[in-house]
DNA sequence: TTTTTATTCAACAGTGTGTTGATTTACCAA
DNA sequence: TTGGTAAATCAACACACTGTTGAATAAAAA
Protein backbone atom coordinates (compact mmCIF):
# COMPACT_ATOMS: atom_id res chain seq x y z
CA UNK A 1 0.00 0.00 0.00
CA UNK A 2 1.03 3.44 -0.93
CA UNK A 3 1.65 6.07 1.96
CA UNK A 4 -1.26 8.46 0.44
CA UNK A 5 -3.86 5.41 0.89
CA UNK A 6 -2.59 4.58 4.45
CA UNK A 7 -5.27 6.43 5.88
CA UNK A 8 -7.98 6.03 3.44
CA UNK A 9 -11.27 4.07 3.91
CA UNK A 10 -10.67 0.62 2.13
CA UNK A 11 -13.48 1.01 -0.11
CA UNK A 12 -11.54 4.12 -1.44
CA UNK A 13 -8.69 1.89 -1.72
CA UNK A 14 -10.09 -0.67 -3.30
CA UNK A 15 -12.27 1.45 -5.73
CA UNK A 16 -9.14 3.67 -6.73
CA UNK A 17 -7.10 0.13 -7.06
CA UNK A 18 -9.57 -1.04 -9.64
CA UNK A 19 -9.58 2.07 -12.08
CA UNK A 20 -5.55 2.54 -11.44
CA UNK A 21 -5.45 -1.25 -12.50
CA UNK A 22 -7.91 -1.37 -14.81
CA UNK A 23 -6.74 1.92 -16.90
CA UNK A 24 -3.54 -0.15 -17.43
CA UNK A 25 -5.25 -2.86 -18.48
CA UNK A 26 -7.57 -1.09 -21.15
CA UNK A 27 -4.11 1.24 -22.20
CA UNK A 28 -2.37 -1.80 -23.48
CA UNK A 29 -4.85 -2.42 -25.80
CA UNK A 30 -6.19 1.33 -26.73
CA UNK A 31 -5.42 5.05 -26.83
CA UNK A 32 -6.30 6.90 -24.03
CA UNK A 33 -8.67 8.75 -26.49
CA UNK A 34 -10.93 5.57 -27.02
CA UNK A 35 -11.33 4.70 -23.17
CA UNK A 36 -14.38 5.90 -21.64
CA UNK A 37 -15.77 6.05 -18.45
CA UNK A 38 -18.52 3.96 -19.74
CA UNK A 39 -16.25 0.95 -21.06
CA UNK A 40 -13.61 1.33 -17.96
CA UNK A 41 -15.93 1.00 -14.87
CA UNK A 42 -17.99 -2.12 -17.15
CA UNK A 43 -14.28 -3.48 -17.38
CA UNK A 44 -13.61 -3.26 -13.37
CA UNK A 45 -17.34 -3.53 -12.54
CA UNK A 46 -18.25 -0.26 -10.76
CA UNK A 47 -20.89 1.78 -11.17
CA UNK A 48 -20.23 4.63 -13.37
CA UNK A 49 -21.42 7.27 -10.95
CA UNK A 50 -18.71 5.94 -8.43
CA UNK A 51 -16.26 6.92 -10.52
CA UNK A 52 -17.51 11.02 -10.99
CA UNK A 53 -17.20 10.27 -7.16
CA UNK A 54 -13.36 10.32 -7.55
CA UNK A 55 -12.57 12.19 -10.30
CA UNK A 56 -13.71 14.35 -13.09
CA UNK A 57 -12.83 12.32 -16.10
CA UNK A 58 -10.49 9.68 -17.46
CA UNK A 59 -7.55 12.54 -17.84
CA UNK A 60 -7.54 13.13 -14.08
CA UNK A 61 -7.33 9.45 -12.97
CA UNK A 62 -4.49 9.44 -15.38
CA UNK A 63 -3.23 12.46 -14.14
CA UNK A 64 -3.49 11.56 -10.45
CA UNK A 65 -1.89 7.98 -11.15
CA UNK A 66 1.27 9.80 -12.58
CA UNK A 67 1.33 12.06 -10.18
CA UNK A 68 1.94 9.30 -7.58
CA UNK A 69 4.29 8.11 -9.18
CA UNK A 70 5.92 11.45 -9.82
CA UNK A 71 6.32 11.38 -6.07
CA UNK A 72 8.00 8.08 -5.98
CA UNK A 73 10.76 8.82 -8.46
CA UNK A 74 11.23 12.49 -6.78
CA UNK A 75 12.44 10.38 -4.04
CA UNK A 76 14.53 7.93 -5.35
CA UNK A 77 16.06 10.95 -7.71
CA UNK A 78 16.65 13.06 -4.71
CA UNK A 79 19.37 11.15 -3.39
CA UNK A 80 22.50 12.97 -3.45
CA UNK A 81 24.89 12.84 -6.58
CA UNK A 82 28.61 13.29 -6.01
CA UNK A 83 30.34 15.57 -8.52
CA UNK A 84 33.66 14.52 -7.99
CA UNK A 85 32.72 11.18 -9.27
CA UNK A 86 29.83 11.50 -11.55
CA UNK A 87 30.20 8.44 -13.16
CA UNK A 88 29.19 6.48 -10.20
CA UNK A 89 26.97 8.16 -8.88
CA UNK A 90 24.64 8.78 -11.82
CA UNK A 91 24.79 4.91 -12.52
CA UNK A 92 23.65 4.61 -8.85
CA UNK A 93 20.52 6.85 -9.37
CA UNK A 94 20.03 4.99 -12.60
CA UNK A 95 20.01 1.92 -10.55
CA UNK A 96 17.43 2.84 -8.31
CA UNK A 97 15.18 4.27 -10.49
CA UNK A 98 15.12 1.39 -13.28
CA UNK A 99 14.22 -0.28 -10.04
CA UNK A 100 11.48 1.13 -9.11
CA UNK A 101 10.38 0.88 -12.91
CA UNK A 102 10.53 -2.80 -12.62
CA UNK A 103 8.07 -2.77 -9.97
CA UNK A 104 5.97 -0.92 -11.72
CA UNK A 105 6.44 -2.70 -14.87
CA UNK A 106 2.73 -2.81 -15.20
CA UNK A 107 1.27 0.97 -14.89
CA UNK A 108 4.71 1.84 -16.87
CA UNK A 109 4.27 -0.74 -19.70
CA UNK A 110 0.99 1.09 -20.47
CA UNK A 111 2.17 4.75 -19.56
CA UNK A 112 5.35 4.34 -21.96
CA UNK A 113 4.09 1.62 -24.73
CA UNK A 114 2.14 1.63 -27.27
CA UNK A 115 -0.35 3.02 -25.99
CA UNK A 116 1.02 5.71 -24.08
CA UNK A 117 0.43 9.28 -22.75
CA UNK A 118 2.41 12.03 -23.97
CA UNK A 119 2.21 14.23 -20.65
CA UNK A 120 3.86 11.83 -18.56
CA UNK A 121 6.80 11.96 -20.56
CA UNK A 122 6.85 15.30 -20.20
CA UNK A 123 6.89 14.65 -16.65
CA UNK A 124 9.37 12.37 -16.09
CA UNK A 125 11.43 14.09 -18.31
CA UNK A 126 11.12 17.58 -16.34
CA UNK A 127 12.31 16.09 -13.11
CA UNK A 128 15.15 14.47 -14.61
CA UNK A 129 16.10 17.46 -16.17
CA UNK A 130 15.98 19.20 -12.69
CA UNK A 131 18.65 16.66 -11.92
CA UNK A 132 21.04 17.51 -14.44
CA UNK A 133 20.93 20.88 -14.84
CA UNK A 134 21.53 21.17 -11.44
CA UNK A 135 24.95 19.19 -11.60
CA UNK A 136 25.84 21.52 -15.18
CA UNK A 137 25.31 24.25 -13.14
CA UNK A 138 27.87 22.75 -10.56
CA UNK A 139 30.34 21.97 -13.71
CA UNK A 140 29.78 25.67 -15.17
CA UNK A 141 28.72 24.49 -18.04
CA UNK A 142 26.46 26.69 -20.43
CA UNK A 143 23.17 26.93 -20.58
CA UNK A 144 22.80 26.50 -23.84
CA UNK A 145 24.23 23.35 -25.04
CA UNK A 146 23.61 21.73 -21.59
CA UNK A 147 19.71 22.84 -21.92
CA UNK A 148 19.92 20.77 -25.32
CA UNK A 149 22.13 18.14 -23.89
CA UNK A 150 19.91 17.17 -20.81
CA UNK A 151 17.09 17.18 -23.47
CA UNK A 152 18.86 14.88 -25.19
CA UNK A 153 19.84 12.32 -22.33
CA UNK A 154 16.39 12.35 -20.42
CA UNK A 155 14.53 11.78 -23.87
CA UNK A 156 17.09 9.50 -24.78
CA UNK A 157 16.40 7.50 -21.34
CA UNK A 158 13.03 7.43 -22.33
CA UNK A 159 13.91 5.59 -25.09
CA UNK A 160 15.95 3.32 -23.54
CA UNK A 161 12.90 2.49 -21.43
CA UNK A 162 10.42 1.76 -24.45
CA UNK A 163 13.21 -0.68 -25.88
CA UNK A 164 13.00 -2.32 -22.25
CA UNK A 165 9.53 -2.49 -22.22
CA UNK A 166 9.14 -3.94 -25.57
CA UNK A 167 11.67 -6.59 -24.47
CA UNK A 168 9.29 -6.95 -21.76
CA UNK A 169 11.82 -6.46 -19.27
CA UNK A 170 14.37 -9.47 -19.83
CA UNK A 171 17.60 -7.30 -18.84
CA UNK A 172 18.20 -6.49 -15.84
CA UNK A 173 18.00 -2.49 -14.08
CA UNK A 174 21.60 -3.02 -13.56
CA UNK A 175 22.74 -4.12 -17.02
CA UNK A 176 20.02 -1.13 -18.65
CA UNK A 177 21.63 1.60 -16.45
CA UNK A 178 24.99 0.47 -16.91
CA UNK A 179 24.04 1.03 -20.60
CA UNK A 180 22.27 3.99 -20.28
CA UNK A 181 25.23 5.66 -18.41
CA UNK A 182 27.51 4.65 -21.01
CA UNK A 183 25.34 6.41 -23.90
CA UNK A 184 24.83 9.30 -21.99
CA UNK A 185 28.69 10.23 -20.92
CA UNK A 186 30.53 8.56 -24.13
CA UNK A 187 27.43 8.50 -26.90
CA UNK A 188 28.48 6.07 -29.61
CA UNK A 189 32.33 5.55 -29.09
CA UNK A 190 30.93 3.37 -25.37
CA UNK A 191 30.23 0.67 -27.71
CA UNK A 192 33.12 1.08 -30.38
CA UNK A 193 34.93 0.78 -27.68
CA UNK B 1 1.76 22.47 -52.87
CA UNK B 2 2.61 18.82 -51.54
CA UNK B 3 3.28 16.02 -54.65
CA UNK B 4 0.11 14.14 -53.32
CA UNK B 5 -2.31 16.83 -53.68
CA UNK B 6 -1.17 18.56 -57.26
CA UNK B 7 -4.31 16.35 -58.81
CA UNK B 8 -6.94 16.83 -56.29
CA UNK B 9 -9.91 19.25 -56.61
CA UNK B 10 -9.08 22.95 -55.46
CA UNK B 11 -11.70 22.10 -53.12
CA UNK B 12 -10.61 19.11 -51.83
CA UNK B 13 -7.12 20.79 -51.49
CA UNK B 14 -8.85 23.92 -49.72
CA UNK B 15 -11.16 22.04 -47.79
CA UNK B 16 -8.14 19.67 -46.72
CA UNK B 17 -5.64 22.49 -46.13
CA UNK B 18 -8.13 24.06 -43.44
CA UNK B 19 -8.62 21.10 -41.48
CA UNK B 20 -4.90 20.45 -41.77
CA UNK B 21 -3.67 24.25 -40.32
CA UNK B 22 -6.78 23.99 -38.11
CA UNK B 23 -5.94 20.85 -36.28
CA UNK B 24 -2.45 21.99 -35.76
CA UNK B 25 -3.81 25.49 -34.29
CA UNK B 26 -6.24 23.35 -31.93
CA UNK B 27 -3.45 21.50 -30.96
CA UNK B 28 -1.19 23.92 -29.53
CA UNK B 29 -4.15 24.72 -26.53
CA UNK B 30 -5.21 21.70 -25.90
CA UNK B 31 -5.13 17.65 -25.99
CA UNK B 32 -6.12 15.81 -29.23
CA UNK B 33 -8.93 14.00 -26.92
CA UNK B 34 -10.05 17.23 -25.89
CA UNK B 35 -10.51 18.65 -29.84
CA UNK B 36 -13.76 17.05 -31.43
CA UNK B 37 -14.98 17.17 -34.49
CA UNK B 38 -17.70 19.86 -33.94
CA UNK B 39 -14.79 21.60 -32.45
CA UNK B 40 -12.27 21.92 -35.51
CA UNK B 41 -15.19 22.42 -38.24
CA UNK B 42 -16.34 25.40 -36.19
CA UNK B 43 -12.84 26.55 -36.11
CA UNK B 44 -11.92 26.76 -40.05
CA UNK B 45 -15.67 27.36 -40.58
CA UNK B 46 -16.40 24.38 -42.58
CA UNK B 47 -20.09 22.02 -42.29
CA UNK B 48 -19.37 19.34 -39.97
CA UNK B 49 -20.89 16.75 -42.25
CA UNK B 50 -18.08 18.09 -44.88
CA UNK B 51 -15.49 16.48 -42.50
CA UNK B 52 -17.25 12.99 -42.54
CA UNK B 53 -16.54 13.42 -46.19
CA UNK B 54 -13.15 13.22 -46.03
CA UNK B 55 -11.83 11.66 -42.58
CA UNK B 56 -13.56 8.97 -40.24
CA UNK B 57 -12.52 11.07 -37.23
CA UNK B 58 -10.16 13.24 -35.59
CA UNK B 59 -7.93 10.43 -35.40
CA UNK B 60 -7.40 9.38 -38.90
CA UNK B 61 -6.81 12.79 -39.95
CA UNK B 62 -4.06 13.35 -37.81
CA UNK B 63 -2.47 9.99 -39.71
CA UNK B 64 -2.90 11.56 -42.94
CA UNK B 65 -1.03 14.33 -41.76
CA UNK B 66 1.46 12.28 -39.92
CA UNK B 67 1.94 9.87 -43.04
CA UNK B 68 2.66 12.83 -45.11
CA UNK B 69 5.01 14.19 -43.43
CA UNK B 70 6.69 10.69 -43.11
CA UNK B 71 6.90 10.26 -46.69
CA UNK B 72 8.82 13.71 -46.56
CA UNK B 73 11.11 12.46 -44.20
CA UNK B 74 11.54 9.04 -45.86
CA UNK B 75 12.74 10.49 -48.88
CA UNK B 76 15.60 12.85 -47.07
CA UNK B 77 16.61 10.00 -45.02
CA UNK B 78 16.38 7.97 -47.80
CA UNK B 79 20.22 10.05 -49.31
CA UNK B 80 22.79 7.54 -48.64
CA UNK B 81 24.97 7.14 -45.53
CA UNK B 82 29.18 7.28 -46.11
CA UNK B 83 29.82 4.33 -43.92
CA UNK B 84 33.84 4.86 -44.26
CA UNK B 85 32.68 8.90 -43.24
CA UNK B 86 29.84 8.46 -40.57
CA UNK B 87 29.95 12.05 -38.55
CA UNK B 88 30.29 14.08 -41.90
CA UNK B 89 27.44 11.98 -43.42
CA UNK B 90 25.04 11.98 -40.54
CA UNK B 91 26.06 15.57 -40.11
CA UNK B 92 24.44 16.43 -43.32
CA UNK B 93 21.61 13.89 -42.96
CA UNK B 94 20.93 15.50 -39.76
CA UNK B 95 21.00 18.74 -41.68
CA UNK B 96 18.76 17.68 -44.11
CA UNK B 97 16.02 16.80 -41.53
CA UNK B 98 16.34 19.61 -39.10
CA UNK B 99 15.93 22.03 -42.49
CA UNK B 100 12.73 20.12 -43.49
CA UNK B 101 11.31 20.38 -39.51
CA UNK B 102 11.85 24.18 -39.78
CA UNK B 103 9.46 24.44 -42.73
CA UNK B 104 7.18 22.56 -41.23
CA UNK B 105 7.58 23.90 -37.86
CA UNK B 106 4.06 24.82 -37.54
CA UNK B 107 2.71 21.35 -37.56
CA UNK B 108 5.88 19.80 -35.78
CA UNK B 109 5.24 22.38 -33.19
CA UNK B 110 2.04 20.76 -32.96
CA UNK B 111 3.13 17.44 -33.24
CA UNK B 112 5.82 17.49 -30.64
CA UNK B 113 4.55 20.82 -27.86
CA UNK B 114 3.03 19.74 -25.40
CA UNK B 115 0.19 18.49 -26.44
CA UNK B 116 1.76 16.30 -28.82
CA UNK B 117 0.86 13.05 -30.42
CA UNK B 118 2.58 9.98 -29.39
CA UNK B 119 2.23 7.86 -31.97
CA UNK B 120 4.06 10.61 -34.11
CA UNK B 121 7.04 10.41 -32.44
CA UNK B 122 6.72 6.50 -32.76
CA UNK B 123 6.60 6.83 -36.16
CA UNK B 124 9.34 9.73 -36.60
CA UNK B 125 11.61 7.47 -34.09
CA UNK B 126 11.08 4.39 -36.27
CA UNK B 127 12.10 5.60 -39.63
CA UNK B 128 15.09 6.47 -37.90
CA UNK B 129 16.20 3.48 -36.11
CA UNK B 130 15.32 1.72 -39.43
CA UNK B 131 18.72 3.73 -40.62
CA UNK B 132 20.97 3.32 -37.74
CA UNK B 133 20.37 -0.19 -37.57
CA UNK B 134 21.10 -0.34 -41.21
CA UNK B 135 24.64 0.58 -40.40
CA UNK B 136 25.02 -0.74 -37.30
CA UNK B 137 24.98 -4.09 -39.32
CA UNK B 138 27.20 -2.94 -41.52
CA UNK B 139 29.56 -2.29 -39.01
CA UNK B 140 29.05 -5.54 -37.10
CA UNK B 141 27.71 -4.18 -33.76
CA UNK B 142 25.63 -6.82 -31.14
CA UNK B 143 22.26 -6.33 -32.27
CA UNK B 144 21.54 -5.90 -28.42
CA UNK B 145 23.54 -3.06 -27.34
CA UNK B 146 22.26 -2.17 -31.20
CA UNK B 147 18.68 -1.57 -30.17
CA UNK B 148 19.55 0.27 -27.00
CA UNK B 149 21.95 2.47 -28.80
CA UNK B 150 19.33 3.70 -31.59
CA UNK B 151 16.50 4.10 -29.07
CA UNK B 152 18.61 6.31 -26.85
CA UNK B 153 19.90 8.38 -29.90
CA UNK B 154 16.42 9.02 -32.10
CA UNK B 155 14.20 9.36 -29.14
CA UNK B 156 17.29 12.12 -27.90
CA UNK B 157 16.71 13.29 -31.06
CA UNK B 158 13.45 14.16 -30.36
CA UNK B 159 14.05 15.77 -27.01
CA UNK B 160 16.37 18.37 -28.75
CA UNK B 161 13.37 18.79 -31.45
CA UNK B 162 11.21 20.03 -28.64
CA UNK B 163 14.05 21.98 -27.03
CA UNK B 164 14.20 23.69 -30.27
CA UNK B 165 10.57 24.11 -30.77
CA UNK B 166 10.59 25.73 -27.09
CA UNK B 167 13.22 28.14 -28.35
CA UNK B 168 10.49 28.86 -31.01
CA UNK B 169 13.32 27.91 -33.26
CA UNK B 170 15.98 30.09 -31.97
CA UNK B 171 19.03 28.44 -33.39
CA UNK B 172 19.84 27.71 -37.10
CA UNK B 173 18.75 23.69 -38.34
CA UNK B 174 23.12 23.77 -38.80
CA UNK B 175 24.02 24.40 -35.12
CA UNK B 176 20.98 22.25 -33.77
CA UNK B 177 22.47 19.15 -36.21
CA UNK B 178 25.74 19.78 -35.22
CA UNK B 179 25.64 19.30 -31.47
CA UNK B 180 22.67 16.35 -32.55
CA UNK B 181 25.53 14.50 -34.03
CA UNK B 182 28.11 15.62 -31.28
CA UNK B 183 26.28 14.11 -28.76
CA UNK B 184 24.96 10.91 -30.73
CA UNK B 185 28.76 10.14 -30.89
CA UNK B 186 30.83 11.36 -28.33
CA UNK B 187 27.64 11.95 -25.59
CA UNK B 188 28.67 13.83 -22.04
CA UNK B 189 32.11 13.81 -23.92
CA UNK B 190 30.97 16.22 -26.81
CA UNK B 191 30.73 19.26 -24.09
CA UNK B 192 33.91 18.42 -21.25
CA UNK B 193 36.01 19.11 -24.54
C1' DT C 1 -24.19 -1.24 18.03
C1' DT C 2 -24.55 3.21 16.14
C1' DT C 3 -23.00 6.55 13.16
C1' DT C 4 -20.86 7.77 9.17
C1' DT C 5 -19.86 7.39 4.51
C1' DA C 6 -19.03 4.94 0.17
C1' DT C 7 -21.46 2.56 -3.43
C1' DT C 8 -25.42 1.52 -6.15
C1' DC C 9 -29.27 2.48 -8.99
C1' DA C 10 -32.49 4.84 -12.04
C1' DA C 11 -33.40 8.85 -14.29
C1' DC C 12 -32.25 13.25 -16.36
C1' DA C 13 -30.86 16.84 -19.77
C1' DG C 14 -27.02 17.91 -22.52
C1' DT C 15 -23.57 17.26 -26.15
C1' DG C 16 -20.91 15.16 -29.75
C1' DT C 17 -21.24 11.34 -33.25
C1' DG C 18 -21.87 9.42 -37.60
C1' DT C 19 -25.04 9.02 -41.31
C1' DT C 20 -28.55 10.36 -44.79
C1' DG C 21 -30.91 12.70 -48.68
C1' DA C 22 -31.88 16.85 -50.86
C1' DT C 23 -30.00 21.24 -52.37
C1' DT C 24 -26.61 24.57 -53.65
C1' DT C 25 -22.25 25.77 -55.21
C1' DA C 26 -17.76 25.33 -57.38
C1' DC C 27 -14.76 23.04 -60.44
C1' DC C 28 -12.91 21.03 -64.74
C1' DA C 29 -12.76 19.55 -69.29
C1' DA C 30 -14.68 19.84 -73.80
C1' DT D 1 -18.61 29.51 -72.33
C1' DT D 2 -21.09 25.85 -71.27
C1' DG D 3 -22.62 21.33 -69.44
C1' DG D 4 -21.60 17.48 -66.73
C1' DT D 5 -19.45 16.16 -62.49
C1' DA D 6 -18.47 16.29 -57.87
C1' DA D 7 -17.76 18.77 -53.55
C1' DA D 8 -19.86 21.51 -49.85
C1' DT D 9 -23.94 22.77 -47.33
C1' DC D 10 -27.92 22.08 -44.58
C1' DA D 11 -31.43 19.94 -41.68
C1' DA D 12 -32.67 15.96 -39.49
C1' DC D 13 -32.00 11.55 -37.39
C1' DA D 14 -30.98 7.79 -33.96
C1' DC D 15 -27.37 6.76 -30.95
C1' DA D 16 -23.88 6.71 -27.28
C1' DC D 17 -21.41 8.77 -23.67
C1' DT D 18 -21.44 12.48 -20.26
C1' DG D 19 -22.01 14.54 -15.89
C1' DT D 20 -25.28 15.20 -12.25
C1' DT D 21 -29.00 14.16 -9.00
C1' DG D 22 -31.58 12.08 -4.99
C1' DA D 23 -32.97 8.08 -2.72
C1' DA D 24 -31.86 3.38 -1.30
C1' DT D 25 -28.41 0.11 0.12
C1' DA D 26 -24.18 -1.67 1.80
C1' DA D 27 -19.90 -1.49 4.20
C1' DA D 28 -16.63 0.57 7.22
C1' DA D 29 -15.17 3.13 11.34
C1' DA D 30 -16.13 4.75 15.92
Amino acid sequence: MRMSEVKMDRRIRKTKSLLWHGLAALMMERDIQDISVKRLTEYVDLNRSTFYIHYKDINQLLDSIENELMEEFREIISHNIDISNLYESNLQLLHDLYRDLLLNREIISALLGPHGDFQFIKKLKQILTERIEEIGKALNYSEEVLAYYSAFCFTGCVGIIQQWIETDFEQSPEHIADITNRFMIHGMDAILH
